[in-house]
RNA sequence: GGUAGCGUAGCUCAGUUGGUUAGAGCGAGGGACUCAUAAGCCCUAGGUCGGCAGUUCGAUCCUGCCCGCUACCA
């Protein structure tokens, strides 16, 4: 038994809707872990909410409720999303299960104990509005402290510290030796870069005065610990007992790689002697309308809107399509409803439904086997091997939207091997090599959708089986074997029609904005 | 301000370890066909490969400078 990969998301924080963000974060692991399971590689796969918090704080006093009651609203909402997305996960963890804070406080205790947590006193220019420290770096031009800070005094306060620093000399080595550790390349550069200069020892607590809703520590019940240790320790705490740390891959948007997952994180780990992740893949950001997404103007919401009108499968693929992993990409409706029309539903829907009918109509319905062996099958056979070799480099490396790329050369060339046969001239042929030609071209399109639903299956779950049942072929549970050019498709059953992805009419335009 | 990167057809991008005609998808125009979700297929884009200078027999791909943009950092 392979030991299990194991791969996460971030988790969400409790405090707001969904939206696009993420959304897309979860398809993305959704993929990699579906893919993962097919290849025949258990899998564990992990998401959640982050919980604590001075927002979540203030937002249930705002709402006079408590803290606990906020979340579990939230929580329900966030769960939801992952259910309409038709994600896999194996586990949710909320960081205010007991599960989880055990954990916490028992990091924090070995790394007091350790000597690793120190107490300090801190004083500077104190934010009440914002309740943080501020820096000169915060200062307007003329020295003034921002509108948004309201009133500004000079305040002391005690707190607890991890020696971060005394983890810098080991944590470049690591990066170092360890190419992979950060992806996409460039990201890991960039943490390099940060890594230059000295790091500061890490603030992790709160005193109860200021922030109340959060883990005690251990071993000063005055104080509550503060974001990164008990957000990020999530990963352990919900496999420590399963015997799966470390994890294989944490799926993460680029505005937490540096520092929280590849200073604090790894620090955090080296420091508590468990093994670091294996690799961070790091992700951009979406942006709507070549907008910068925001809540106020709720068009990252809007947009997971198209999951119900186009369908789940469909802003799936399109998420996956779009977004070369790494990089920004921009969600407009417009290249939605494009590529829901063009890639979806011109060239492999309607293809799925051309087979379909020429079956139905020539073979009553049952996939006949390949008769001819000529130049054009055999250019097909090739080019499923280059296009199934394309699509296994670009999903190791992550980069789900070169292997659709690659995918569709395939859709397009199936496309074009009909038009070249011509199977309704061969029809009417009464030569029996037309009639070879006939059953070559329908069983090779039969096949080559097989190919093509079984290598979608991680992306458009649903879809994919919904093709093969409909080409009488089963899903597979796992690829070996299902991968390769094959004649297993001859005698299947095929559906009279099928519409994987109807027309949509579009809405009425709302005025631009 | 520092570091890295980017600037290629209307749009989104690929590419050339420097070498005869610089590519794809989408959009747009044209054509032949009809199995199909009015889908699919074929043909057509002549774009100073950001600007200037240099290295070279020869640069879009190398070097320098300039302009514009982005990311991370300060």
């Amino acid at each position: 038994m392979p030991r299990k990969f194991y791969l996460t998301t971030a988790i969400d924080y409790a405090n707001g809707a969904p939206h696009l963000g993420h959304a897309y974060e979860k398809v993305l692991a959704d993929v990699i872990a579906r893919r993962q399971r097919l290849l025949g590689r258990p899998t564990h796969f992990l998401t959640g909410l982050d919980e604590h918090g001075q927002k979540v704080q203030q937002t249930a006093q705002k709402r006079g409720i408590e803290p606990q009651v906020l979340v579990d609203e939230v929580a329900v909402v966030f769960q939801a999303m992952l259910a309409e997305l038709n994600i896999s996960n194996d586990d949710y963890i909320r960081t205010t299960e007991p599960r989880h804070q055990r954990v916490v406080q028992d990091f924090l205790q070995r790394l007091f104990d350790q000597g690793l947590i120190f107490k300090a006193t801190k004083s500077g220019w104190y934010s009440v509005r914002q309740e943080q420290f501020l820096s000169d770096k915060d200062r307007a031009e003329d020295g003034s402290w921002p509108e948004i800070y309201g009133e500004v005094t000079q305040t002391t306060e005690e707190n607890y510290y991890f020696k971060l620093s005394q983890f810098q000399g080991w944590l470049g080595e690591h990066i170092q030796s360890h190419p992979d550790f950060i992806t996409p390349r460039f990201r890991r550069n960039q943490v390099l870069e940060f890594l230059k200069e000295p790091l500061n020892d890490l603030c992790i607590s709160r005193p109860k005065t200021r922030l109340t809703w959060g883990i005690e520590l251990p071993f000063d019940r005055s104080f509550v610990t503060y974001v990164w240790f008990d957000a990020l320790t999530n990963y352990y705490s919900a496999v420590m007992d399963q015997g799966l740390w470390p994890a294989d891959v944490h799926v993460i948007g680029k505005d937490i790689l540096s520092p929280p997952h590849a200073v604090y994180w790894p620090c955090m780990l080296k420091a508590l002697g468990l093994e670091t992740p294996r690799q961070l893949l790091v992700h951009g950001w979406w942006t709507v309308n070549n907008q910068k997404a925001s809540k106020s103007a709720g068009n990252a919401t809007d947009t997971l809107g198209f999951a119900r009108s186009h369908g789940t499968d469909a802003f799936r693929y399109y998420l996956c399509r779009e977004m070369v992993v790494g990089q920004d990409a921009d969600f407009s409706p417009t290249t939605f409803e494009n590529r829901y029309k063009a890639d979806l539903g011109n060239n492999l829907g309607n293809l799925v439904n051309r087979l379909l009918n020429m079956v139905g109509r020539n073979y009553a319905g049952k996939v006949p086997a390949p008769g001819a062996d000529e130049e054009h099958e055999q250019h097909l056979r090739k080019l499923w091997s280059e296009t199934l070799a394309k699509f296994d480099e670009a999903c190791a490396e992550f980069q789900i939207s070169h292997a659709l790329e690659a995918l569709w050369v395939f859709v397009s060339a199936l496309n074009a091997y009909i038009e070249t046969r011509a199977p309704w001239k061969l029809a009417k042929s009464a030569d029996a090599a037309d009639r070879a030609r006939l059953d070559s071209c329908l069983a090779y399109v039969a096949e080559g959708l097989r190919l093509i639903g079984t290598l979608l299956l991680p992306v458009m779950p649903a879809t994919a089986a919904k093709l093969l049942a409909n080409i009488g072929r089963p899903v597979p549970t796992d690829y070996a074997g299902q991968l390769a050019w094959s004649t297993v498709g001859t005698g299947s059953a095929v559906a009279e029609k099928c519409i994987l992805f109807p027309p949509i009419e579009p809405p009425p335009a709302p005025s631009p904005a």
